[in-house]
DNA sequence: CTTGAACTGTTCGATGTCGAACAATACGAT
DNA sequence: ATCGTATTGTTCGACATCGAACAGTTCAAG
């Protein structure tokens, strides 16, 4: 069951076009995305995918609140805010952040106010019990993060959360176009 | 490259009481994550969804391939590769890839055949059109990326991807731990 | 040869997110 | 006041991915 391989890495990614690629000789490692490989949009989703399933399993016995740990987050720093701001906060859709906020409610660490102002939209608070666990929880995050980036230099990680946030950005910024 | 909101970062989770935090200050942008606004694996997340979304979209009318094209593009770089090193490459679960497999075969992008040593396992194939679409697509997805990127510097760039790689090897290193 | 463990592709039920609708409410223009 | 439009939370059906099971196959150990 253990992947007795050295991890391999730095794959040259350079091997101009696709045809007979290899024969036999990738057979130890994963396979590479050839072209895609230096595309910043395809490695983004695969750490992501794989980072989001770690630590969902790891934290597998705590719940729900691991997966949504982004969207606690946020209400921890804006508590009272709308649902449709969090959804837009989190790049989800109101629509999935009702049966979210059901969930998390139910487990006893969100909380729907009505909001003072408009009758139409609810303020969405931690409870007690969700301060904790969001506290304990970021705290996890922080261990996981460091085992993400090990072997990596501060100022590289600095780097790429600034890219990142840029990213975002763009992403944000001109959604039309 | 500076945010237009700082953000006074380094939220530092010792705001005893939820309350007035904020009373539209903060209204203007979107809401930051406070303490998992520096963490490595919160951006990811959110920048991979967004820029996901944004290519599925913006090439809706041409199929599903758009979603699949990482898939696609490991199957050109490696073609007659089982479904099961295929699914790994990918992080996607085996049993998810026979349905994404089902779809692009009816799709008339790829092809399984029989095995030649082994009668359990399929290799998988592009069809000829499978290799022009993924080209054309390829090609695209190179704009997207530039889209993603505009602004950030070519060094920012490569080191980001390092970054990344080194952070999907990381993950895939230790899984059992 | 035989046998048991491991692997391959597959099916099936469960869950999460989406998009399109909808009623209730807010609000600016007339 | 009174429209028309926008927004908010919500419901509902569609779809994607998952995990657990399964039969067929490989292969090493005996």
């Amino acid at each position: 069951m253990e992947r007795a391989k050295p991890t391999r890495k730095t794959f040259d990614a350079q091997n101009g076009e696709a045809g007979e690629v290899e024969d036999g000789a990738d057979a130890g490692r994963y396979l590479d995305a050839g072209a895609a490989e230096t595309t910043i949009a395809y490695k983004l989703r695969l750490a992501q995918i794989l980072a989001f399933r770690a630590f969902e399993e790891k934290l597998a016995e705590r719940g729900r609140a691991p997966r949504y740990l982004g969207l606690l987050a946020i209400i921890r720093s804006h508590p009272g805010q709308s649902q449709s701001r969090l959804a837009e906060a989190v790049a989800l859709r109101r629509s999935s952040l009702v049966t979210i906020l059901d969930i998390l409610t139910q487990e006893g660490l969100t909380e729907r106010r009505p909001a003072p102002g408009d009758r139409r939209s609810n303020g969405v608070w931690l409870t007690e019990k969700g301060e904790r666990v969001v506290e304990a929880l970021l705290a996890e995050s922080r261990r996981h993060d460091a085992m993400l980036t090990a072997g990596i230099g501060a100022a590289e990680i600095e780097t790429t959360l600034r890219v990142l946030d840029r990213v975002i950005a763009n992403l944000r910024g001109d959604q039309g176009t």
